[in-house]
DNA sequence: TTGAAAGCGCTAACAG
DNA sequence: CTGTTAGCGCTTTCAA
């Protein structure tokens, strides 16, 4: 049934192996009688080729390993199914491997997909210094692209979402509310998001108000640090000196933020405005929804798969690449003055905004 | 670097590549002064089976394919998480599909997977009926286990919750906490998660009440859903004719429910209650956290990998096997007339509850 | 206990 | 344009 080899499509179609290969592969003219009839013969066995041996021979496997910190980070899911739809497209197949946050972990990951001989590798990095080791080795001997996080500079190819141009947007935007008071509850520590976000809000929020730039509160991208903030910063202040707008690092920290905000009594967005960044599936199902910076997900997928591609022979040449994708603002409940969500006014850039090397 | 063979291994140490093999593979006694040089040989050069060949060569390439409707179905990603954990463990790897809910995509994916000599396959059916014909072929070459979801009796090896047990749980606990005017909001269809937490719910109910097993909205999975169900079954009736549990068959629905309840004013639990099924992550964060039904999504996960072992050789040989396992029952705040969370009183059971052959 | 040899199914030179 | 011939790196008979 499935057994039908090459040899099996040659001997019906009465040419040898190489030209049904050829046939099969296009990677050579083949008689146009001839290809027929060797059409006429897979589709009459039933031929599959065998993508093992084809990987032996040819060096190849058509496969591509992705190894992420956690699946279950609600921003993932979207990506992965992104990504995996890009390189299926493109007839490759995806090898999963979940590191559970943990180096050591990927570590062995990377080098058990490597054994499996995978074309490629797509990572996002469980650590900003502790996942570099093994990228860096991993990266001289595949195509790699990091997908999301950093991993240090210059270690290997990288997509990410412009943060700083998300936090811009997110400012005008409360700015344009006449937000005036604004806090940041951010995550402390040296990965991208993180570092990114927080200096985009400390570099933009002057603008609006001296003081703002200082008010930073660090934990990280949780629920629970987003309710504790709100413990801190409302509780601890007089109403007088509250923020009138708290402008979270992602949208865990946004929702923990509202949940804690309406538990506590106090009104949003009138009294306060929250926002968030990812835009996961949870902040439209928030109450209220949160306004929130939309990552570029399909896009981000799709240059992903495009670096794997771009390293041609030699592997080693050329300057790293580092791309970052202009997200969009996505209005909500969370914000805004008057009712119900409108439509964005910085308009939608799906396109890569700029494009490093570095 | 990598490029290190059997052969350069063989030469090293001073054998021949068939020694090597069985001294990597532990397939057959080898001397054991032989057996050191060889590792030595291993470590000096830093060799690294080839998985290709040895798949090619050996027709196992340890590799397990995952077909799944949607990762981002909230529940999935749990899942996806605990089954690459126990695959790897046993050293498979996982090629991971998503069909985004479509059977043909999904037939598609299927025979990509064959294609690329999979050992095995797991599979989310992506539609009760319409996934049947390309799961049965799948299982005749295969061994296949079918997960979560059904695809009608018989097709292939099955691990999934009780789904029943899960909704006796959740009628045990309400009518504990004296709730007695049930109503169930549900979903519509024949798959196997809608049609027997339905069926349970009506069998069960009952007993708290004549009424209760006729309380019954169909919809989707959805938190949309959720909210137009409360749309219908809150706005339309005098408050003495209302429920005082609001029965629902999936947390998604239950989250919805719970907003609409909250925009409407209704107090929760203290005038309703609420309880989902599945326990994602989004059940804990929602305000109320819901009273739901926690699945064994490691056990469940375990359960899978270990059906996979065990076709032997006869692929074919035996009946299906239909594995079903006791959920527990986690209670939240938006039951319990009291005050916040407590401790289950329904002892968890995590081991198979039944196993059946059919 | 070990080695030699024969392939797994396919692609890629190399000749015609 | 097509066939012949080597292998890809490994496992597994079959002999010794």
């Amino acid at each position: 049934m499935a057994d039908v080899t090459l040899h099996d499509v040659a001997r019906a179609s009465g040419c040898s192996v190489s030209t049904v290969s050829r046939v099969l592969a296009g990677s050579r003219p083949v008689g146009a009688a001839t290809a027929a009839r060797v059409r006429q013969a897979v589709e009459d066995l039933g031929y599959r080729p065998n993508h093992v041996a084809r990987a032996l021979r040819s060096r190849s496997t058509g496969t591509i390993g992705l190894v992420l910190p956690q699946i279950t980070n609600p921003f993932y899911p979207t990506l992965v199914r992104e990504l995996t739809y890009a390189l299926h497209a493109d007839e490759r197949a995806v090898l999963l491997a979940d590191c559970d946050d943990d180096p050591k972990a990927e570590a062995g990951h990377i080098s058990a997909l490597l054994d499996r001989q995978v074309d490629a590798l797509v990572v996002i990095p469980a650590h900003e210094q502790h996942s570099r080791t093994a990228v860096a080795a991993a990266a001289a001997r595949v195509p790699l692209v990091l997908l999301d996080r950093g991993c240090g500079p210059g270690v290997a190819d990288s997509v990410a979402v412009d943060n700083a141009a998300g936090m811009a947007l997110v400012l005008d935007h409360l700015a344009a509310e006449g937000r005036r008071r604004l806090c940041f509850v951010g995550a402390s520590g040296t990965a991208s998001a993180a570092a990114e976000r927080r200096t985009a809000y400390e570099a933009g929020a002057g603008a609006l108000d001296p003081e703002a730039p200082g008010r930073v509160a660090l934990g990280d991208f949780s629920v629970a640090w987003g309710r504790a903030a709100v413990d801190r910063i409302w509780t601890e202040r007089a109403a007088a000196q509250r923020p009138d707008a708290l402008v979270c690092a992602n949208d865990l920290i946004a929702v923990g933020a509202l949940q804690r905000l309406r538990q506590l009594g106090a009104d949003v967005p009138g009294e306060v405005a929250v926002t968030g960044f990812d835009d996961i599936p949870l902040a439209d199902l928030a109450d209220p929804a949160v306004t929130t910076v939309r990552q570029p997900v399909a896009e981000l997928a799709a240059e992903a798969a495009r670096l794997l591609d771009r390293r041609p022979v030699s592997e080693q040449a050329g300057p790293r690449r580092s791309i970052r994708l202009a997200p969009r603002l996505v209005v909500r409940a969370s914000t805004g003055r008057s009712s119900a969500s409108h439509t964005p006014k910085s308009a939608p850039a799906t396109r890569p905004e700029t494009e490093s090397a570095q």
